[in-house]
DNA sequence: AACTGGGTAGACCGGTCTGTCTACTGCGTC
DNA sequence: GACGCAGTAGACAGACCGGTCTACCCAGTT
């Protein structure tokens, strides 16, 4: 078992489940069993540490979303599956991804809300690189390359929105209502 | 002026800008220029001065929003409003909420991750209290009471998605993106 | 004039933070 | 078998944490 690995992953659990700033480097130390001086052998600081937690996840939940979407048939399907997998998540459903604390990319935007500060915008590239997926199967329903951005946009923001009302409010049907949103929106267009 | 009150004020200031547990007490005394025992005397630790700032922001909030949203004609008018006062809170238009990190109740509930946590549940709360004020001017569009509800629902997921689109992404177009696709739901039933 | 309440200033407490450093250990390679 | 590498264990440094406490101050009341 690689070090540097366990390190991350450790990390990456705990700092998504109390927050970047509530946990302390001895402590993701203790519950990884990883020698101090290995941490900085691997990292200079405890921030390169947050920021590969942050790349962690973001190949570890792309590679989940587009499992799970490439599973359906491209365009409309794919995005239900979607937001199925969106509902899986946060209702504990799926192994890999409970619990439930809600996007750690907002979660660490908003401990690192400075929009110039490298973690906050290697969450940004996250999101759009979401976005990307989003677009990808949007592109095969609308024809105008316009409607594709914006109806794409419209997608991402509804999916955001169900994260947020799932993790603040608890609002487990978040997910299925934000597709019940984006497949009226869809239908409008694509029968236009 | 009131000690407690420039307590408050000032440690949501920092909070907002640098997170809660990057900002520590001595830090908020020192701006405020209060004495550590004043703080002690009015709070019994720093989870209630937290908890404090949650509040002072509830209602901060909900009045101004209350306010942007009053000046308008009751109903989608009023609706309008509300985008368009995200718009230029997000955009630093507004001297009373500039500068925009985001939404203080997401962060928050970030920071205490645990939904059973009571400063969680007060940020629940708030989003409740918007949605109630959706609900109100929705109520005013729709005759059918689950109609009223979804599309509220609909409503707040689309504020709470252009909040994250703003703070996470730097869009500053995300209100009236979010308004654009909240007025086509509106219209598509209103005139069904 | 004495008392009181609420404030200031800041020393101090035990603990924790990030980060450095020393000393040791096991292992694969020459 | 000697060497070097990557790891362990953990003491240590200096700063800061939340929180307590003492000593003082001053305006208002009695």
């Amino acid at each position: 078992m690689e070090r540097r690995e366990q390190l991350v992953s450790v990390a990456f659990d705990l700092f998504y489940r109390y927050g970047v700033h509530a946990v302390g480097i001895n402590r993701v130390l203790a519950e990884s069993g990883v020698a101090k001086k290995t941490l900085y052998n691997h990292f200079p600081g405890k921030e390169n540490l947050v920021a590969a937690t942050v790349d962690y996840r973001d190949r570890q939940f792309l590679t989940w979303m587009e499992g799970r979407v490439q599973g359906a048939p491209a365009g409309k399907e794919a995005l239900h599956a979607m937001f199925r997998a969106l509902d899986e998540w946060f209702r504990g459903r799926d192994n890999q991804f409970y619990p439930f604390h809600g996007c750690y990319f907002i979660n660490v935007s908003a401990e690192f809300g400075d929009p110039e500060h490298p973690i906050h915008q290697q969450c940004a590239r996250h999101k759009k690189a979401i976005l990307g997926l989003i677009r990808n199967h949007v592109s095969q329903l609308l024809a105008s390359e316009e409607e594709v951005i914006k109806m794409s946009d419209a997608i991402a923001t509804l999916k955001e929105g169900a994260i947020v009302q799932a993790h603040v409010l608890g609002d487990l049907q978040a997910a299925a209502k934000a597709w019940a949103i984006a497949e009226e929106l869809l239908d409008a267009r694509s029968q236009g």
